[in-house]
DNA sequence: CAGTTACTGAACAGTCTGTATGGCATTGAT
DNA sequence: ATCAATGCCATACAGACTGTTCAGTAACTG
């Protein structure tokens, strides 16, 4: 008796709506009632689940950030110099399958505050990685890890973000993670066909 | 008689007031009436000026990007090699100028549209100019220049939001620049410490 | 100074929100 | 199969915000 079916329905239909329609129209020019309409459910029982349409955007990004722990984390676990590797690859995979729900969180909408949240703590982790890992290999950084760190970012989630509004994906997940990987290494000026300076 | 000073106060009053009170509350917590207050005007006059508080804030970013197009253009002449020069460091110096509409505007706030056009112009032209410069030296890109282009712009971009949205500016523009020259050069391996791989 | 033009304050209908209600239907457990 | 519980539905309501209109007043330009 985990949970009656028809709240699972009514909740699962919702969610389903609200992510049609922003792709559709966009979050801010939904109101409640095209939700609950488009998802054939009174409007009254929205406001059983939700408390308003941003609790409702912000309960299925959550969801969504957490299918995503789930599957990073093994990912992660493998990976011992960093994330550029299986890590990526495996968000690419995961943004394949929900293409939809990636897009709408990428473009910022709905306040964009659930993708900034996901960015600084990305970019955190990453600055603490850089960091332990030029301490561990006894190298001195020749760029502050911060600033490292929001490039790098940055750098994933432009990719990302091109990958998934694309719409016929010119490249396969493991093609693109191997750009970034020749990137990391060798730098944009190689990258564009010039031979590395002296 | 270019223009009314009344009408140029109200308009002033009101970008203002848009400014301060979205990066106070944000922009969609925002009432027209809000604004007006802040501004110290009538609701009605308003409507005179803007059709709603979105035209607004277009209008007030579409003035930024125009300020941002007369600095650049000099600057992009100048550096024949590409954009990761002068024009960087006018578009901090710029940013360093008008702090809190970047940070606005670099946010995504208001539906974050003004932000995606701008990125999405700016790749285009990117992309353009990669693929010139690697015609005009006779060399072949060793990466996709469209994916070369969103990386180097959400790379920029990253920066600038960081560097933007500091308390205390950790580095002064110049610096910034000499780091992103430095890593579009050697890469983000070299970056960290490391010696450059064979 | 005079004519023009912008601002003001008030009022209006229309939309959306969030809450409350009682009756009805589905559900899960016995 | 039955029953108690619980979720759904339709409807209604007050409150907030929107965008428009208008007549009176003040400020500006030439």
């Amino acid at each position: 008796m985990a949970e009656d079916r028809r709240t699972r329905r009514s909740r699962r239909a919702l969610g389903a709506a609200l992510v049609e329609l922003v792709l559709e129209r966009g979050f801010t020019a939904l109101t409640v009632e095209d939700i609950t309409e488009r998802a054939d459910v009174a409007r009254a029982t929205f406001y059983a689940h939700f408390r308003d349409k941003e609790d409702l955007f912000a309960r299925v990004t959550a969801d969504l950030l957490t299918e995503l722990g789930e599957r990073l984390a093994p990912a992660v676990a493998d990976s011992a110099v960093g994330f550029t590797g299986k890590p990526v690859l495996e968000m690419l995979r995961h943004a394949r399958e929900e293409r939809d729900l990636y897009r709408i969180v990428l473009r910022g909408e709905g306040d964009g505050k659930p993708l900034q949240m996901f960015v600084d703590a990305c970019a955190r982790a990453t600055a603490e990685e850089f960091r332990a890992r030029a301490e561990r290999n006894a190298v001195k950084p020749r760029i502050d890890p911060e600033l490292l760190a929001r490039v790098w970012v940055g750098e994933q989630l432009a990719v990302l973000r091109w990958w998934v509004e694309q719409d016929a994906p010119s490249l396969p997940a493991e093609e693109v993670v191997r750009m970034l990987l020749d990137l990391a290494m060798r730098g944009r000026y190689w990258a564009s066909g010039f031979e590395p300076p002296a």
